[in-house]
Parts: structure tokens; sequence; C-alpha cells
DNA sequence: TAGAACGCTGGAGTGCACTCCAAGCAAGCG
DNA sequence: CGCTTGCTTGGAGTGCACTCCAGCGTTCTA
């Protein structure tokens, strides 16, 4: 047996979390232009166009004329780079991700070990975060409390 | 009354949090070369030169021979920076706060808003990385899975 | 007192992640 | 048909946060 799939049917599932970005054609009529899709993804054209040339996306289709078609495949992974950004991983990290899927199945491993790193960053970064959340609290409790001072000298 | 303290009292709080950097003298006898606040608090000599240049720092006291010598004051507010520099604010951000700190008193409202406004940033990065953290997750069990289906294929 | 180690300055360089530019082709419209 | 709009390319430019360099003076250790 083999897994018969290559970020396609998860990916689709990726994209329950994050906005609600909905309007997309059914598979087969899935055609966007570079401009649909940097509307779509908030990305730039520019940065769809970058992201393709250091390999972070697949070829991606092209029309009679040679302008880019993206399919819903791409649009799911660009969710999932889009997650894998918010995480703070690097570019080329990311570009590392899309060159073990492009290798195939044997590199299940691999992408397994990167995704729990990857967790594990995210983890300690949310630990850090909550960090700075008791700092500011403390700071902003001071001022609070020099606001009132302030307050009830004037009054 | 005036409130007496200009990131003070309450920076030295501050440090509860974090690392133990324990090894501190005591007040008056606070005198720090540069490679020293450097081990201290893990930036450069050229980062807290940098920071003094762009006016993230007060300007340092000076041996006779011109070698700066930080105080544990500045230690404090060394540690205030990198909290909230762990927060992700930009540098620029970090600055204006300072000038607000070395303006005095009245400043006390801007610089609670400006603190307000990062603890409400942090909040908003946490809720984005459990965002990632779902999405992580459920591509982490995919492969686990997938791993799974491959053991008991070779079995 | 020699030499290593540390510190000073202004300014240039680095790495990352875009971001933009110029020049040109292609499609749609009045 | 001309005009606008959108897309193409390789390569150059931008902004941020450092990071390093050259050339010099100072301070510590043997």
């Amino acid at each position: 047996m083999t897994v018969t799939e290559t970020e396609t049917t998860d990916t689709s599932a990726d994209t329950c979390a994050g906005p609600p970005q909905g309007d997309r054609r059914p598979d087969g009529a899935d055609k966007y232009t570079i401009s649909e899709v940097a509307a779509l993804t908030g990305l730039t054209a520019h940065t769809l166009r970058w992201y393709e040339r250091i390999g972070l996306m697949p070829h991606i289709d092209r029309s009679h004329t040679g302008q880019r078609r993206y399919s819903n495949r791409d649009l799911d992974w660009l969710a999932l780079v889009g997650k894998l950004r918010l995480t703070g991983m690097p570019v080329a990290d990311m570009v590392r991700y899309a060159e073990l899927v492009r290798s195939g199945d044997h590199t299940y491993t691999e992408r397994f070990e990167l995704l729990k790193q990857t967790r594990e960053d995210v983890l300690s970064r949310i630990a850090e975060l909550q960090g700075t959340l008791a700092v500011l609290d403390r700071k902003i409790s001071f001022y609070a409390d020099a606001g009132r001072a302030l307050a009830s000298e004037r009054a």
C-alpha cells in the first residue's frame, strides 16, 4: 500500500482554520489569475512570483499565452505556507519542506520531524510571549496606578 | 505629589521575570564594561553601542578614558527592552517609548496607551500561534498515521 | 615594558523577506 | 486602431535589525 496523497486531502482540511476565504471555484473550473490569488491570499503578485522562483511553490500551470493559472491545490498549498509563515518559520525552511513534498512519500519521516520541531518552536514562542505579558501587565498596572494618583491629586 | 520614579523601581521588579541574571554588583559599585553587559544580556557589544546611537539607551556613563560604564539601572532598562523585543515590537517603537521616558512624567498616559496596545498585539499574536498549532497538529497526526500505516505494511 | 586584550568611532556590509522597475507581450473595448 | 489593463521576465532596490571593519587608543598581564 502507498499513502496516495501529496499535501492534497489534508491541506484542503487545513483551510478550515484561518479566515473564511470562501470564494473558490469548484475543482475542474479552478483557474485563478495571479491577481485573483493575490486578493485571495493577501500576498502580492510579486511575492507569489518570488515564491515560485525560490521553489516554495510548485511550477504553476500556464495559459496558452504563458500567464499563470493557479488551481485550488495551489491555493491549499498557499494556505499551509501562510500558516507556516505565521509560526515564524524562515522561508528557507519552508522551501526545504516544499522540496521534501516534491521528493515523494519516502520523505514522510523527515517532514514529520520538521513539523514536530516547528510545533516545539511555536510552543516555546507562546511561552515567551506569555512571559512578556506578565511584564507588560505589571508595567500597565503601574501606569494605571500613577494615573489614578495624579487624578486624585487634581481632585 | 509627583510620582518619583522614572522606570527604576518597577523595572527592577521587571527583572524577576526572565533568566536568573543574578551576578549583579550592589548599587553604588555597579560599573560594568560593555563586554560584561554583553555577557549579562546576550546582546553583542556592537548592538549595545548601536542601541545607544539610535536613542534606545540613555547616554551611558563613561570612565575617565571614555569607555562605557553601565549601571544596574541601565541593566534594568536593557531587561525591559529585551522583553519588548520579545513581543516583536519594532525597534523604532521602542525608541519612541524611550523618548517618552526621557521626556518625563507628563508622558505617562502615552506610555500607558503604548503598553496597552503592545499587550493587545501580544494577545493576538498568541492567538495566531495557537491557530497555527491546530494546523500543525493536524498535519503531524496525518504523518504519524502514515508512519503507522507504512510500519504495519512492512510487518 | 612588551604584547595581548579590550574599547572607541563613523561608516560600510549582511541576511532576510520582500518590493519594485523597465521593457515588452496579450486581451478587451469603444 | 489605439488605449488601457494585466501579465511576463531578470535584476535591482528597500527596510529592518543588526554586524562588521579599519584604524586608533587604553588597560591588563607576564
